[in-house]
RNA sequence: GGUCGCGUGGCCGAGCGGUUAGGCAGAGGUCUGCAAAACCUUGUACAGCAGUUCAAAUCUGCUCGCGACCUCCA
């Protein structure tokens, strides 16, 4: 099937054909996390997107190399090029190594990511692995003419860089603008101008994290190093960079000044940007102090959360939702998340149970080709779960004996169902079996029997008996007319 | 203040010029010993006002409300 796929760029504020620069090759870049806390939901909801849209790609046939980066050093705290970074903060307070500090929240994030059933990137390089590259990358737009040293620390020059390259283009703002609305700050007398940006930062004798350079101890500011790896592992020009809308007005406009001023071409050819996750219509953010974190989301331990919510309910419930709109958080919304998954995973297994007709009352190529389109057009996966849901009825439908399949249709609802649901939304059935599946399998038949047996002789107290001790264990029976069945 | 975006039925959330989005909840029905599940039927939705058009939730203008970025943040 050919696939004509559409991406929203942020660069040029359209949908544009996707055409990768060398393919079969994709090379995409997720800015990833910066590990001195616990990682909280709106940065999963993030993460999570880029998953799909990785493994979309990868269900397209490409051969996609995924960077995400860990940030593990420059963060500074404060709006203030000064003072301790983030890690010897945080490792002051905990009395620990700053790469403990690292290690641990690396760590967290990737048992997270693990909950959330995401692939593993390709790469996932770490700032601190990568100075030599950012301390080159800084030599050169020094050399280039867009970076100066001042008491040394390395500024970029934006103004200069903004008399031959459009700065603000990807927020689609005039220089003059942002100059016009920037805040004045106090301790920026180093700086030429009021825009101009660290590239490396001379660090105080305190600092527990720092770096000999050119221009003396110091360690990279924080946009550095995703050009410095970005262009080390997919070239100085690749096809997708991706990160939160909160990253767009500066993080990735200062990388593409940077790699430009460096590398003499534009990085990027297409932008994405994933929106944010809402809490009672406000932006869960770190600094607004109203984010839960994944572990609080799944055992419900928050004053927000009415109860805990399953990995795989709380990513379909993303998966809801456009990865461009804002998605506000509810219990009443997740719950009704919960319920619409169970009710699709119910219907994949059905899907084992149907027995074929000889003709079909069902046009599965539409439905195919309405899930590709979806998909198709930026990634729509609302579009998409709204025709699986289609797909659900029709095989309920079935199922009942209401509509016809062929034994042809089954297995291309089940393909479908697999490719679409597992590979692409990245969902998988939390329920389904462990290894004692087959014994349990076969206690829950000798039971169904004999409550079977109950019911012909109206022996209603003992097969009522069954069902309410079996939900007790959090065993569900469903009387259907071949026969009860169970799930849990 | 500047720039940008958004306001869709009880809730979440697609659509963005003409035809049912979808999920959850609600109502009625079929099935059933009861229940659950499933299926069928059902919802006078598009912030307000004015305009463009044969036709507007969808385009234009204004008004109101909300949010994001401009400062560390996915």
């Amino acid at each position: 099937m050919t696939q004509q796929l559409h991406i929203y760029n942020t660069l040029s504020r359209e949908k544009e054909i996707f055409t990768p620069l060398n393919p079969p090759l994709v090379g995409l870049y997720v800015c990833g996390p910066t590990v001195y806390s616990d990682v909280h939901l709106g940065n999963c909801r993030t993460f999570i997107s880029f998953d799909m849209i990785y493994r979309y790609l990868l269900h397209c046939g490409y051969k996609v190399r995924y960077v995400r980066n860990i940030t593990d050093a420059g963060h500074l705290e404060g709006d203030r090029d000064e003072g301790d970074d983030k890690f010897t903060k945080k490792a002051k307070l905990e009395q620990l190594e700053p790469m403990e500090i690292v290690q641990k929240y690396t760590l967290g994030f990737r048992d997270v990511m693990r909950e959330f059933n995401t692939l593993p990137p390709s790469i996932e390089p770490t700032a601190t692995g990568h100075i030599c590259e950012q301390i080159e990358m800084t030599r050169k737009i020094i050399d280039s003419g867009y970076a100066y040293v001042s008491n040394g620390t390395v500024y970029f020059d934006v103004e200069n860089y903004n008399k031959k390259f459009a700065y603000g283009q990807l927020t689609n703002r005039k220089l003059e603008d942002l100059l016009e609305n920037t805040r004045e700050l106090d301790g920026q007398d180093e700086k030429k101008g009021r825009l101009d940006f660290a590239l490396w930062i001379k660090a105080k004798p305190e600092h527990l994290m720092q770096w000999p350079s050119p221009w003396g101890w110091g360690f990279p500011g924080w946009h550095i190093e995703c050009s410095a790896m970005s262009s080390k592992y997919l070239g100085n020009t690749f096809d997708i960079h991706g990160g939160g809308m909160d990253l767009q007005a500066t993080h990735h406009t200062n990388e593409i000044a940077q790699s430009q001023a460096c590398n003499h071409t534009a990085p990027v050819k297409y932008w994405m940007h994933t929106n944010m996750l809402t809490v009672n219509g406000v932006r869960m953010s770190k600094s607004a102090g109203n984010g839960f974190l994944p572990g609080e989301l799944f055992t419900g331990n928050h004053p927000l959360l009415e109860k805990g919510y399953e990995p795989m309910a709380v990513r379909f419930f993303m998966m809801q939702t456009h990865y461009r709109s804002t998605l506000d958080f509810s219990n009443e919304a997740l719950q009704a998340s919960e319920k619409g998954f169970a009710r699709l995973m119910a219907a994949i297994k059905t899907l084992d149970k149907i027995k074929p007709t000889a003709a079909s009352t069902f046009d599965f190529k539409a439905l195919q080709q309405k899930c590709y389109d979806a998909m198709n057009d930026d990634f729509n996966t609302p579009v998409l779960v709204a025709h699986l849901f289609d797909a659900v009825r029709v095989i309920n439908s079935a199922n009942d004996g209401k509509e016809n399949l062929t034994a042809q249709d089954i297995d291309s609802l089940k393909t479908l169902m697999h490719h679409f649901v597992f590979d692409v939304l990245g969902l998988k059935d939390e329920n389904a079996g462990g290894q004692n599946t087959a014994l349990l399998d076969g206690v829950m038949k000798m039971i169904l029997e004999i409550r079977a047996e109950a019911k012909a002789k109206k022996d209603f107290a003992t097969s009522d008996k069954l069902r309410d001790a079996l939900a007790a264990l959090g065993i569900t029976i469903k009387d259907g007319k071949d026969g009860a069945v169970w799930g849990n």
